[in-house]
DNA sequence: GCCGTCAACTCGGGGG
DNA sequence: CCCCCGAGTTGACGGC
């Protein structure tokens, strides 16, 4: 689905922060990735992780999509924003990002500290980028089980309506019969079965002796074969 | 301009 | 207390 196919095109991440630790608390950490771009980042959120001024979108100069540290970054452009707290542009991960991201996801759901940590570098991101990818990931995969579920329950509804309106109208029809009740024999005894005894075909909709597959259809159960049931 | 997507955030809770 | 997670939310961005 469109999960893993992410819209950018023509954006590429430009932020390459490696090895920062989300506790680390250093402030004004400014690094260049490999294509001489500098990346600042200013000031520190509540939880003591990096998110402020990091600017890491520019538009693709029309290079290969196979390097994903390309773009630029320009510097300081949110300090000037407003004065108060803003949020970053928006990353947009890389296609080869993506494309590493869910090939570990499809691995693992979860990530050990250390699995995070490398992964991290592996696709110079933070290790906390990596980790909210995947919480996000999880909550996607969460979310569309839950619609497939949904969607599922509500055919079941569909087909049990229906089939509570059939039996219905099964019962008022043998509530009709009540009035004048078939005799149906026993090929046994060739005496009258009680009503207990006797059930109605669903398909045909013909009184037979529930109890006896022997009575009306010799090979056979009273009943033609059950149409197939959804499937729980 | 609206809407869907998604990275990043806050908050509360569980586990060690 | 710290770390991690899920749930819910926010805001940037792209497509229409």
């Amino acid at each position: 689905m469109g999960a893993t196919s992410p819209s950018a095109s023509g954006l590429e991440l430009t932020m390459a922060v490696p090895g920062l630790s989300s506790s680390s608390g250093s402030e004004g950490f400014v690094c260049n990735n490999n294509n001489n771009n500098t990346i600042n980042i200013s000031s520190i959120n509540g939880n003591g992780n990096m998110m402020r001024d990091l600017d890491m979108n520019q538009p693709a100069s029309g290079g290969e999509e196979e390097d994903f540290l390309m773009g630029s970054v320009e510097e300081d452009e949110e300090e000037r924003g407003a004065g108060g707290p803003h949020r970053p542009k928006k990353l947009r991960l890389s296609k080869e990002q993506s494309r590493l991201l869910e090939e570990s996801f499809r691995l693992n759901h979860t990530l050990s500290p250390k699995q995070k940590e490398a992964l991290a570098i592996k696709l110079k991101l933070r290790p906390r980028q990596v980790e909210v990818w995947f919480q996000n990931r999880r909550a996607r995969t969460k979310l569309k089980h839950t619609e497939m579920e949904c969607e599922y329950l509500k055919r079941c509804f569909g087909s049990l309506t229906e089939e509570n309106r059939r039996l219905q109208r099964e019962v008022e029809e043998l509530r009709a019969m009540r009035v004048a009740p078939p005799t149906v024999l026993s090929p046994h005894t060739r005496q009258p079965l009680p009503a207990s005894a006797l059930s109605m075909c669903p398909r045909c909709e013909r009184i037979t002796a529930a109890a006896s597959p022997r009575i009306t259809r010799p090979t056979a159960s009273p009943f033609h074969p059950r149409r197939p049931s959804p499937a729980f």
